[in-house]
DNA sequence: TATCTGTATTATTATGACTAGTACATATAA
DNA sequence: TTATATGTACTAGTCATAATAATACAGATA
């Protein structure tokens, strides 16, 4: 889903995004920048592109990508410093996997629709597995 | 999510709509409509609420509804006699059944993330398992 | 015949995502 | 100091989709 490139002598990464995706563009890179700071891709304190370069570089309105900052900030996964930049927080990685885990409640809610699907526990269990050990 | 009802002497269901959610009403009702026949709440042939009549019980308008009933008709999830009614169709529960199978993918994509974000494979194992015996 | 049913069409409204443009204050480096 | 890059804020406009509104027509049935 992404890879990385090195911008101005920072390491950094580069989204890709899909503007036909029903998921709004703002949403599609907060899930990145989360996805690579638990692949450990961007580390704590590690400046992220400002709203303008990043703007360039993914050909999207600049607004799109401050909305999706705003968001990062009031998760407290990065903080910005006007005038310097946006940097990572201290303790994001931990944030995001605590984040992360909310994703047991969907995943609750696909089983119990298996279940009613007629699929059998230990067929979406081996799922599961197979899955995980991929 | 829905509540038997008994209208103009035909046993039939009665969906909750929820107006401020971000899905559509017609993907709302089409959800309900399928959980409604794996329940064994709607029997094949049996005959639907037409476009009009469900439009006043949920206060929704004749059109978005309509939209609904064709994207079931395309699944062959029900067939529609022009001045008679709409029914569902024979193999209606299979067919729904198969469907709902698709939700591996996104399970699939939640238990990667979760790897991601360092879940245990037997923590996430016992979550299914859980919901599943609920 | 009256009334129910599905079907089709056009127009309008509401909302959210996105874009466009501008302005201003702060931090940093030349 | 000055220039430039940064974050921040604001207003307006575009675009697509969902939903509504209103109407019309044809088939089935009591």
């Amino acid at each position: 889903m992404s890879e990385d490139i090195t911008l101005e002598g920072k390491t950094t990464f580069f989204p890709i995004i899909d503007k036909q995706s029903r998921n709004p563009i703002y949403e599609q890179f907060i899930e990145q920048v989360e996805r690579n700071i638990l692949l450990g891709n961007i580390q704590e304190n590690e400046q992220l592109p400002s709203v303008r370069s990043m703007s360039v570089l993914l050909s999207v309105n600049p607004n799109t990508l401050q909305k999706a900052y705003i968001e990062l900030e009031r998760q407290k996964i990065s903080y910005s410093v006007p005038g310097s930049g946006r940097f990572i927080a201290v303790g994001a990685k931990s944030i995001v996997m605590k984040e992360k885990l909310k994703l047991l409640e969907p995943l609750k809610v696909i089983v119990s629709e298996l279940k009613l699907a007629g699929a059998e526990l230990n067929f979406i269990i081996s799922t599961v597995k197979e899955e995980f050990n991929k």
